[in-house]
DNA sequence: ACAACCCATAACCAAATGGTTATGGTTTAA
DNA sequence: TTAAACCATAACCATTTGGTTATGGGTTGT
């Protein structure tokens, strides 16, 4: 279970993984060509970072004829929580914001 | 500030700097040489990861003699949980064991 | 049918990373 | 004073990483 939480640690460590993710969650679910068009990499570049955010469950593919189409998980983040919330006395601080947060998301 | 974001990325994607974080966090302010102890790496390593924690602001050092003196800062993980904040929609389902979590801690 | 498109994989490369040993500057202890 | 302890830096090395171009297999459009 260690190993999970290395590789979601690992996957986000990259900005331009990072930037992948963003997009996805952003604005929902893209093919390959889509996010090589934004990424400012090549093609198989983007497909090898998307293959790691698969390996750490941060995307999900479906395949659709010629295209794949990769989508967020963000549930695959709960690791970082669960991590972050055992060194938690900043969350003391951070726990107003995201009770604001949540109030915006769900009103 | 994005800079600040991804210092604290890469910095945490090391499970042996991992391990030296969560060891301050729990047992407090430490000297290189305990944490070398434990660290299985040599003291050189540990003082290049420390460094590489200190420049995330995750450590901050002391001096006190021959000895120096480093110990967590929680708050460093502030970026995390901002960007986590954003593609949030694992929040709700963390929400109540986060809360119950902080019952836990401030009874 | 065939050309073009979408994607993944292979092969390769430069740079970054995480480790080592060696060394030296301070500070403490004998 | 001298030896030992603590730590940081330097120099070096192997491996990993993030990128590239080349290629090929499947799918779609003409």
């Amino acid at each position: 279970m260690q190993a999970v939480t290395d590789n979601v640690f690992r996957a986000l460590a990259d900005p331009t993984r990072r930037a992948i993710f963003e997009h996805l969650s952003r604005d929902g679910e893209q093919t390959v060509h889509a996010l090589t068009y934004r990424a400012g990499v090549s093609q198989p570049a983007v497909s090898k970072h998307l293959g790691i955010l698969k390996r750490a469950k941060l995307v999900r593919c479906r395949h659709a004829g010629r295209e794949t189409h990769y989508s967020a998980q963000p549930q695959a983040l709960a690791p970082l929580v669960d991590w972050m919330s055992v060194y938690g006395t900043f969350w003391r601080e951070r726990f107003d914001q995201l009770e604001d947060l949540l109030k915006r998301m769900d009103p």
